[in-house]
DNA sequence: TAGAATTTTCAGAAATTTCTGAACATTAAG
DNA sequence: CTTAATGTTCAGAAATTTCTGAAAATTCTA
């Protein structure tokens, strides 16, 4: 469990950013080692390396299981949990994305659905009402739109991003040939 | 200052939902409360109908304004400072967006960019700088579509997040017109 | 089934973040 | 210049989050 002053970097600051990727910062640095260390690792080591207790492990583990982000393996004749990140680094972004939108987009949608359903009882409500209107169509197309682009095949998803200012003229080509007909899906 | 219990649910949940986005409780229900209003509101008002400090208010308004979210305004003959959420909704999520990736995205490029310089002094290390690219490879990306997004004019990004899997076709089709020539700007 | 290895849980400790309110600073008007 | 109105700051209080470590639970082996 020798870890380069690379690595080390490397996982301070996934634990530093952690807070602002929604985990907190053992789990960030954890996930972190996980994505750059070679080989699966177990708990002990875990805890070693990063200097934190063995309940912290686990309970960061259990964390990231939640999110889908590592993957259990285990040693022949051995019996502790190993743990892996879980798949490519495209992989693991794919996963975070799809974790975010879920618990900073659906909670949300799930409100404003509700507060829709209010008859408004005055101008005042009336007028909140239509602003609620507003951000809720806008928060369900992008929903939408972050599904969309999450069932993208990979290459389709590459090409896409490196479309870069290319996308306009796409969508002015495409307006054209299809002018006046409705189209998602 | 009174507020429908329609707004209240909706100041609430965006408190709730604030730490997800990047800000505290009271920072939260401070922009939801300017973004519902109809009219400008003043730091004594916001700490009444949020039953918050003033020396909060001054600070979460403080806040808002490094996120650029809200745009100060005066009444004439009074002295207060008055604020409302800055633009459209359309603004703040454009907004929102640049900011997070500013805050998300670039300390980390960066940290990676300075790992990237240094030359791997064994194997190990050269196969943690090899994930180390991997990440810095995607996250680029990543920062360079947002980009491209954030610079889209509205009806252009509309149409693009409303395509839907017509994605995949428009793609195609793209491919099949340029076929063997780059295409990025 | 006993017992050793491993993981999980969770009460309280520690660390961190947020909030208050009083002191201070700034501004405008007279 | 003085005063009153408003805005800002920041030390410490309060609230919240994270972490520890010992006890409990689980799992495997023999």
């Amino acid at each position: 469990m020798k870890i380069s002053s690379q690595a080390q970097a490397f996982v301070l600051h996934f634990g530093e950013m952690g807070s602002r990727w929604g985990f907190n910062r053992t789990v960030g640095q954890m996930f972190a080692l996980l994505t750059i260390h070679p080989s699966p690792l177990n708990a002990e080591q875990l805890a070693q390396a990063l200097k934190i207790s063995r309940g912290n492990v686990s309970m960061g583990l259990k964390e990231l299981q939640a999110w889908r982000l590592i993957e259990l393996h285990h040693q022949p004749g051995d019996r502790k949990d190993y743990f892996t990140a879980a798949g490519s680094i495209w992989d693991l972004a794919r996963t975070v994305f799809e974790e975010r939108r879920k618990r900073e987009l659906d909670p949300t949608l799930s409100l404003l659905r509700q507060l829709l359903l209010n008859e408004p009882q005055d101008e005042q409500e009336a007028q909140a009402q239509e602003k609620i209107q507003e951000v809720y169509s806008l928060l369900e197309l992008l929903e939408e739109f972050a599904n969309t682009l999450s069932k993208l095949e990979h290459n389709d998803l590459l090409k896409l991003m490196k479309l870069g200012s290319g996308i306009v003229k796409l969508l002015k080509l495409k307006s054209k040939l299809t002018s006046g007909t409705s189209n998602s899906e």
